[in-house]
DNA sequence: CTGAAAGCGCTTACAG
DNA sequence: CTGAAAGCGCTTACAG
């Protein structure tokens, strides 16, 4: 739809004012494959002829060979996309979002392709996804709904990689055993003697939605991560009551914190889904005169490293975030090398449940 | 120089195996014109004939027009670069950073346009900068030395915008009056009866070195940004002290502050050169029992809205962060627009000085 | 080590 | 409203 318009000012069958590799070769007397060659460096050229192409390039102001010319000779655009479901203010405030994709960065640009940044908000037109240029693309966020994403890439034949989501068809995936995590992490409060345990979730819908999870609610979401660390606290914890939140943000948390300790007084512990959340939840204890761990546990998600909270170690589950990331970027690079797609397995991480100074013995009552 | 091999699977003549425009138009029975006029929908085609060629298309599972093709053929990508002179990691720690390349991401997408999302780290050879394709390139960071990546940008010829950068040939500007702004709140303080004020700053060099800034490592500096809230600041208070932060983070600004404090235990007020470094100020302050702003005034720069710190506001400089990177991106399609380019001016931003609750006159003494 | 030729897949004047 | 033709700028077998 909207695309980039074209004026008027382009080829036409006349020449676009840029100089091209065909004229730096005629100044260089030599043909346009050596010429070629002497940019890429890939086929035998002498070094006396190379120096003279690249005088020529110099003198004629020739920056180097055409990107779009070369992507679609050699059917790569050397670009790959990571698509987000949020826009970019919200999913990188989430510092778990921007380890991640510098894992992914790192990986990409190693092998000398560069990252497009889609957003697949729901309020636009499909934009990138329908037009950019892309070798492959990652999917990532929450992932309460990546499905017009999937089915317009899928459409365009590109090679998808999935991380938290839901597994699909002809999508490699890149996960952690965050049920099995979270469940490690809701025995270590069972076996200090809780009992009565509060659950704080990320959102499990696109919409955001705040509040108290009901049974309407959890079986209308699709939500892969909250729903997977939910069910490991509820492995322990089948009663335990949840607060959804709208966001990882530590703002999000001591909203939801405060409505869980209103509404339940009588819990001693709280399992937040991320370590922003969990923060939150501490802020909300403290500021109602509840010592962490003396009068309430609380437990997050991430092993983040979070500016400015230097005074305590939270016990949290501590993923491999960036080589998670890393993983994803090596099995969409992996879907360019084999045509066959064969060898590329999803790749399944393990976290570690680190103890910090957060949990204690609920205090006997 | 690393640059996606072609391994082999690709064209030589045959086909790809993709299905091609060409095919979706004969099996459609019109020519490839006409094909391609239903798709962009740019020309006058019966409906009838849209739907057999969409039809066809579906038939044959053809994704649409190549990007890489259409790219070459049209003279534009549909890409606009963003370049950061840090790692990810680094960059997008600052809520400013994300709020802008919000900002960008809006108006190039609004656009139509893609946006990719390169780093200029210092020991990387220059990776996408070289190869990647793109119609402009925005750059901004703090910027301490963008030399290197304007270079090359430049010889591809790729028209460039810089965000709060020094003035540089053939780049567009965007930038805010800081100097002033900071001098103003420097009055403030001054009116408020200061006399001995310390400074933070944000990193002066690419190796972001910590301590305190001397007048060797002034005159070395290049940083635009924080040399520019330096002069605003020093246009008032001259001889304030200064402390070098390597990053725009709160555990930075506990660290300059507290050897701030250490070293000029008689400042009654600290000027912090971004938000999250004044809040880190407040924390070490707060840290050796002294009250803000009763015993020491703090004032920081953004405006930033910073999750978890709801209980006090901040005097400070609120940009127009988002704006910003709208501006940016303007500037940046505009540069696509006109060839002549002689439209575009420089933009400059008008922040304001917040007055909140973190300063306050002197304790007598 | 170098050159001539073909063609990647599309879009756009142009002519009807 | 539709078609035939040209060409965007490059890279890559292939032949020498």
């Amino acid at each position: 739809m909207t695309r980039p318009a074209n004026d008027d000012a382009t080829p036409s069958g006349t020449a676009t004012g840029r100089t091209t590799l065909a004229q730096v070769a005629k100044r260089a007397g030599v043909s346009a494959s050596t010429a070629s060659l002497a940019f890429s460096g890939s086929g035998p050229v002498s070094d006396e002829t190379r120096e003279r192409v690249l005088a020529a390039a110099r003198e004629l102001d020739y920056g180097g060979p055409d990107p779009r010319a070369r992507s679609l000779r050699t059917g790569r655009s050397g670009i790959i996309a990571v698509v987000m479901e949020e826009r970019i203010r919200d999913g990188f405030t989430d510092p778990m979002a921007i380890a991640m994709l510098d894992g992914i960065a790192d990986e990409i640009g190693a092998a000398g392709y560069s990252m497009l940044l889609l957003t697949d908000s729901p309020d636009r037109e499909a934009g990138g996804l329908r037009d950019a240029p892309m070798d492959a693309a990652i999917l990532f966020g929450c992932s309460t709904d990546l499905d017009p994403a999937v089915a317009v890439l899928g459409q365009r034949h590109v090679p998808l990689v999935g991380v938290e989501t839901t597994p699909r068809d002809g999508m490699r995936l890149v996960n952690s055993d965050d049920r099995d995590t979270v469940a490690e992490s809701a025995r270590l409060l069972s076996e200090l003697g809780h009992t009565r345990v509060g659950i704080i979730t990320l959102p499990l819908d696109r919409a955001r939605t705040r509040g108290p999870l009901t049974a309407d609610r959890l079986t209308a979401s699709d939500a892969y991560t909250g729903l997977e660390r939910l069910a490991g606290a509820r492995a322990v914890f089948p009663d335990a009551p949840a607060m959804v939140a709208s966001g990882s943000l530590i703002d999000e948390g001591m909203l939801a914190a405060r409505r869980l300790l209103d509404q339940h007084p009588d819990i001693t512990a709280i399992m937040a889904q991320s370590d922003l959340l969990a923060i939150g939840a501490i802020q909300a204890a403290e500021e109602r005169g509840l010592s962490v761990p003396g009068d309430l546990s609380v437990v997050g998600f991430d092993g983040a490293r979070v500016d400015g909270l230097t005074t305590r170690t939270l016990t949290t589950v501590v993923q491999p975030i960036a080589e998670k990331g890393r993983a994803a970027a090596r099995l969409a690079l992996g879907a360019l090398a084999d045509a066959s797609d064969g060898e590329l397995r999803d790749e399944l991480f393990t976290s570690i449940l680190r103890v910090g100074d957060t949990t204690a013995p609920p205090r006997a009552s």
